[in-house]
DNA sequence: CTGGTTTATCGTAATTAAACGATAAGAGAA
DNA sequence: TTCTCTTATCGTTTAATTACGATAAACCAG
């Protein structure tokens, strides 16, 4: 009956969403992830390996699993890979999560 | 060396507790009852069987998960139990999640 | 081009989660 | 007591997660 978005069913509310993010955050070394890029501010990569007690494959799936949830975005420079939190998803993440 | 405490460790910054609430709200199912007991403020119980297209067992499985986490509180009256959210914790996970 | 550095992906094994039906346990009603 | 209603738990199957080592891919330095 609108004009445009023939089936936008309110995101804003959309279990979907909330639940893909928090399964992202549920796991400690993600969370610990997050904290980090929190803290640095400067985008970092390599880094988060020596910081986690994790081996490099796993680290590298974390980080994997926190992007396709869409809280950190990954830029590939150089050789290496510079990740930094995705704010509006964050703060999408954190507007649902108040209104529970 | 402190009077008390003798290992508090920071909770405040505690990956693992954070990850364990985002755990448990990492399924579509269960944000959809955390959404739920807010709106209807009261306790409710196996209407949440009704507003999933799960089984009755399946939802069960659910709640004690948001128990476990400590996310809601449960009260058996009568036949029946009530659940309803436990704001404690709710808001140290909003607190921990904002610290993001 | 060759070698070193960095990160992603593949393959795999072990653990955990999700869903269901069936069953048990508890409280009231008849 | 017996029957019904409500909810939790058991047992099981299927699917997803977690972790690792090994390998591939991309980039620079020499």
């Amino acid at each position: 009956m609108d004009k445009k978005a023939p089936k936008k069913h309110d995101e804003s509310l959309d279990p979907e969403f909330l639940a893909s993010v928090c399964k992202a955050l549920g796991h400690p070394a993600r969370v610990s992830i997050m904290q980090f890029l929190r803290n640095t501010d400067h985008c970092i990569c390599g880094e988060i390996v020596e910081l986690l007690p994790l081996a490099q494959s796993t680290v590298s799936q974390h980080l994997k699993c926190l992007k396709d949830a869409g809280l950190i975005k990954g830029e590939i420079e150089g050789p290496r890979t510079c990740y930094c939190v995705n704010k509006d998803i964050l703060n999408k993440f954190l507007q649902m999560a108040g209104a529970l």
